[in-house]
DNA sequence: CGGGGCTATTCTGTATGCAATCTATTACTG
DNA sequence: CAGTAATAGATTGCATACAGAATAGCCCCG
């Protein structure tokens, strides 16, 4: 019996190491795994089903993401990516914000009709359900950075997506903050049914930098009290 | 003995694989092994005089980076980067784009220095003088890329050098290309000096996607021919 | 009672071995 | 002679084994 994900005549089973890297990525993004934790590769192994080489591979792949750190005496560690979210906002100004100005360039019919949609249905969602609200922000920026048509763009931005977003969310706490963020998404799409670029990118640009603002003014609930080492 | 980077009281022996991803790195970077190469990790374990563990370490950071592939059937190739070269132009324009933004309100009187240096040395350099020019050019993005202050913009922006200013610097073969290079390096310059934050973003971007129009319009110098499988 | 050094254990980094898969070559059949 | 099945070699992916470094604990000494 194959793997179940290999059952549609896909040629290969997957590698030990890829289903070993979707886990540790989710869990460190769940923060199931605290920032900062020492990872131990042969209990690591143990708990994954696996042997500690295609282990180490995963971790490999997950510390060029930026998600795991190699300590100074060796061994791998959960990053703790707190300490660069404020930066990590700019370089998505960055991606997104051109983002957007390619996505006015090559957007189609379909897809403008997606991110009204999304606008739309994000306007009518219970300010109390957080998993619907979520879904829909990630949803209509992916569904912009895929409109680039640019394979590099959208891999840099899935890149530093779930190191964002899932913080993100805490923040939309207040009915105020979640309306605002809803119209910036509606004028962006407008932006971007107009085939208006320029105009795409700077609403972008300010929708990303005020969501840092709101991010940063956030009683930051967990602390690092759970910060093992 | 210990390996001669370490000489300088360094806490540990530098990983193999590590000098194995450097190297591997350059010598793709180079074309010195060819774009679709097959990688046959025993071979190349044996030239690099480690073994097949470390190696693949080293080959799975290089797939994260792109410089690697995997192919359907397992294994691992050497990417061919002149496919999404025009894309990566993109990336670049976003990143350098806006990183050029920030350059204007972060730099310090130091780095417009060493922007203007470059610049001015970058006059009086001779057009065959390639190796120099190829220098000056990287050295003037990677001035104004770290006056960002942003490692995740910088960490972005050396993922992408490589990929892209080697194949640039092909395209400076002309005196008329190579003075208008230099022309808009000095314009930014300028912009940043003024803190025109704006001026130095839409400068930067097009000055890049300029040097994509050149870089496109080449006779593409080497042929396909040497593409192995 | 506190500090420094020694020892034992843990953990990492790398090498090797093995089974499964893929590829290329050859033999066979229509 | 073309096309296909079978087989042998090559190659990957993973598990295990081992040496050296790091860490923790302990004892001895001040």
């Amino acid at each position: 019996m194959q793997s179940i994900t290999d059952a549609l005549g896909n040629g290969r089973p997957e590698p030990a190491w890829r289903n070993a890297y979707r886990q540790l990525r989710m869990a460190i993004i769940n923060r199931e795994l605290a920032p900062r934790l020492r990872l131990i590769e042969t209990d690591l192994a143990q708990t994954l089903g696996i042997s500690r080489t295609p282990l180490r591979e995963a971790l490999a792949r997950l510390e060029v993401d930026g998600l795991v750190t190699t300590a100074k005496s060796g061994g791998y560690a959960v990053s703790d990516m707190r300490e660069d979210l404020f930066d990590a906002y700019d370089l998505r100004a960055a991606i997104e914000g051109y983002g957007a100005r390619l996505a006015a360039e090559r957007v189609t019919d379909g897809e403008i009709k997606r991110l009204r949609e999304n606008v739309t249905i994000s306007q009518r969602v219970a300010l109390s359900d957080r998993n619907q609200r979520a879904r829909l922000n990630i949803e209509f920026h992916e569904i912009v950075v895929s409109a680039t048509r640019s394979p590099k763009i959208i891999h840099a931005f899935t890149n530093i997506r779930d190191l964002i977003l899932t913080d993100e969310d805490m923040t939309l706490h207040s009915e105020e903050a979640h309306q605002r963020f809803i119209r910036e998404h509606d004028l962006i799409t407008s932006a971007i049914e107009m085939r208006d670029g320029d105009i795409a990118d700077r609403l972008m640009r300010k929708h990303l930098l005020s969501a840092r603002e709101l991010l940063l003014q956030r009683p930051d609930a967990d602390n690092a009290s759970s910060g093992e080492y």
